[in-house]
RNA sequence: UGGGGCGUAGCCAAGUGGUAAGGCAUCGGGUUUUGAUCCCGUGUAUCGCAGGUUCGAAUCCUGCCGCCCCAGCCA
């Protein structure tokens, strides 16, 4: 599906440089945190730098950024591995941490210090922030700022060492306390905190920051290009002056561009966590996330998800994508991909009153009608069938090609049928339409060239198998809940509908994994977590796109 | 009010001095036993605004406006 991918500006960089010799091969990293699941924002930075390397024969690590214990957990680590996998990338042997490093950046920090471009301060938190200044006041320099190299690396070695408690001392870099930049205003390179990290369990009690961790790595892990987001631009200026400092034998180098904003989505960690945590949601996977889990639950092809994120494009420009571009992708995919099979979402029955009492007819159906490679299966037809609620309007526009009183239309690979009479029960509500059939207009043998506008799809009663299926709708009302006030007043209440559908028999033994289309209804797949043949629970992926609703509408304005 | 970015049609996005690609959406039409798919066609884009340079500018210069990011011992 995929055509040429674009040259982007960062890949004409890389290509530059790979042109003009500056490297042989290109390395890149993926570096999330593990402190939350990945989602839709993420598959760009995966997708890019993962296929820049594989486009030019480069190499990828997943780095986990885990610098900041307690707020990190394994689950995180095993649900991003999961993810990326699914996404369809491979790193390898390049599965790497941040603190597989931790020696050598403490290391990298004594030379800092040694250097005199560190020091140990002594002040609190909340000093700091006062000696910082603002945006537009400079700050001051720190009363400790100009300790004696020996002072500083011992005071270090014994921040190391664990005699200091969280908060008493900071190594900070000597840069600029007047710097417009406020990144360059002194920033932290090593905090005390006395917590357990999971994977070096108490062996440090003082963990780097993200700058020079993320800087540091980068060097060591002989990244070529270090890709990133916008937020990081201002942080440029100190990943360069730490490599000035520092010489490491490769020297990265940083290029930003914009996150991907999904328009009726959230992409904030904390935010989706708050879904998660007040059971909004039912979890991290819900098929209404966001979230790589929840997407690949609610059955989007990952492949359908790496064509989006190419069709958006690299760019530095702020993106809010309307939700129609997603979901072309995925229709796209799916369409391509998905059998077709007949199910009733919101059944009515139907009683042919002259079919024959007892008789059932197995009725040939194409699996896919532009790919019939894909075969054919045989769909149990009978005399009590039901049909969609939403097939037969009583009082029906002119446009109407379903049924309706007096009316005929095709069943899909069966008859043409009339409705002769409506039933209803004690309340007025429509219970069972009795219809005739037209014995010669049977699907492919029929002799009758009689044409009709309609065609509808069925389930024979007698053989349906009743399934719970979930119809997902957006999760948010508005276009851009993330910059909502409150963006839990944005939830869309009806963002999730559960229904009893009628399937054909064929579709009791679907597979985790194996999305399929119901006939003029949409994209289902299997629920990967609730689901036993026993209690058949599906899942709505998508519906088809419907111009009759559009249709409706216009003749309601 | 300091610094860093960004501004091409409703949403994305090419374009790097020679007179505005493409995708999505929209709106028409054709095919169709899925009102799906598929196929055609459909946009006066004052290239944020205003000046300037030039034979010629979305592309160069100047000024202005708008939006985003930065004052964590988070990443």
């Amino acid at each position: 599906m995929s055509d040429a991918t674009p040259r982007d500006f960062i890949r004409q960089i890389i290509h530059d440089d790979l042109e003009s010799g500056k490297h042989d091969r290109i390395v890149t990293r993926f570096p999330p945190e593990p402190n939350g699941y990945l989602h839709i924002g993420h598959v760009m930075s995966i997708c890019l730098n993962f296929g820049v390397a594989e486009e030019t024969g480069g190499l990828t690590f997943l780095r986990f950024d885990d610098t900041n214990p307690g707020k990190e957990s394994e689950e995180y680590v095993q649900a991003i591995e999961r993810d990326v996998k699914w996404l369809g990338f491979d790193w390898e042997d390049r599965l790497t941490h941040a603190s597989d490093y931790f020696d050598q950046l403490y290391a990298f920090a004594e030379q800092l210090i040694e250097t005199g471009a560190a020091y140990v301060d002594s002040l609190s938190a909340e000093e700091i922030r006062e000696y910082r200044g603002t945006l537009t006041e400079a700050g001051k320099n720190s009363p400790y700022r100009d300790r004696s190299i020996d002072e500083n690396l011992d005071l270090f070695r014994r921040m190391r060492d664990g005699e200091f408690a969280d908060g008493a001392h900071l190594l900070r870099a000597k840069i600029d306390m007047a710097s417009p930049n406020m990144n360059l205003r002194d920033p932290a390179l090593y905090r005390i905190r006395h917590v357990s990290h999971q994977h070096t369990g108490d062996k440090w009690c003082i963990y780097p920051m993200y700058d020079f961790a993320h800087t540091m790595s980068d060097a060591l892990e002989h990244i070529t290009h270090s890709l990133c987001t916008l937020e990081f631009e201002d942080h440029r200026p100190l990943y360069d002056w730490l490599l000035d400092r520092l010489q490491p034998e490769h020297r990265p180098r940083q290029i930003e561009f914009s996150r991907l904003n999904l328009a009726y989505a959230i992409t904030s960690k904390r935010r989706l966590n708050a879904l998660v945590e007040d059971g909004t949601v039912t979890g991290w996977d819900d098929p209404r996330m966001p979230t790589i889990a929840g997407m690949r639950r609610r059955g989007y092809p990952a492949e359908a998800l790496r064509e989006f994120v190419r069709r958006g494009g690299v760019t530095k420009k702020d993106k809010l994508i309307e939700m129609a571009a997603f979901e072309t992708c995925v229709r796209e995919v799916l369409g391509d991909v998905a059998e077709r099979r007949m199910g009733v979402i919101h059944p009515l029955k139907v009683v042919l009153t002259n079919y024959p009492e007892g008789q059932v007819e197995m009725m040939q159906a194409s699996n896919h009608p532009n790919r019939p490679e894909l075969g054919e299966r045989a769909v149990p037809f009978s005399g009590e069938l039901y049909i969609e609620r939403d097939d037969f309007m009583e009082d029906a526009p002119r446009k109407f090609f379903r049924l309706k009183p007096g009316g005929e239309v095709r069943l899909r690979n069966g008859y043409i049928i009339r409705c002769d009479e409506v039933i209803r029960d004690a309340s007025g509500e429509i219970t069972e339409l009795r219809c005739s059939y037209d014995p010669d207009t049977r699907s492919g043998t029929g002799t009758s060239d009689r044409k009709v506008k309609g065609t509808i799809h069925w389930v024979s009663a007698a053989h349906a198998v009743p399934a719970e299926v979930r119809l997902y709708d957006r999760l948010f009302a508005s276009p851009d809940p993330n910059s909502a006030e409150d963006f839990m007043q944005e939830l869309n209440p009806q963002s999730l509908t559960t229904v009893t559908a009628m399937l054909e028999p064929a579709l009791a033994d679907l597979a985790v994994g194996e999305p399929v289309q119901f006939e003029r209804v949409g994209y289902f797949c299997v629920d990967s977590a609730d689901h036993s043949a026993a209690k058949p629970v599906l899942n709505r992926i998508i519906t088809l796109r419907d111009s009759w609703a559009k249709i409706e509408k216009q003749a309601m304005a």
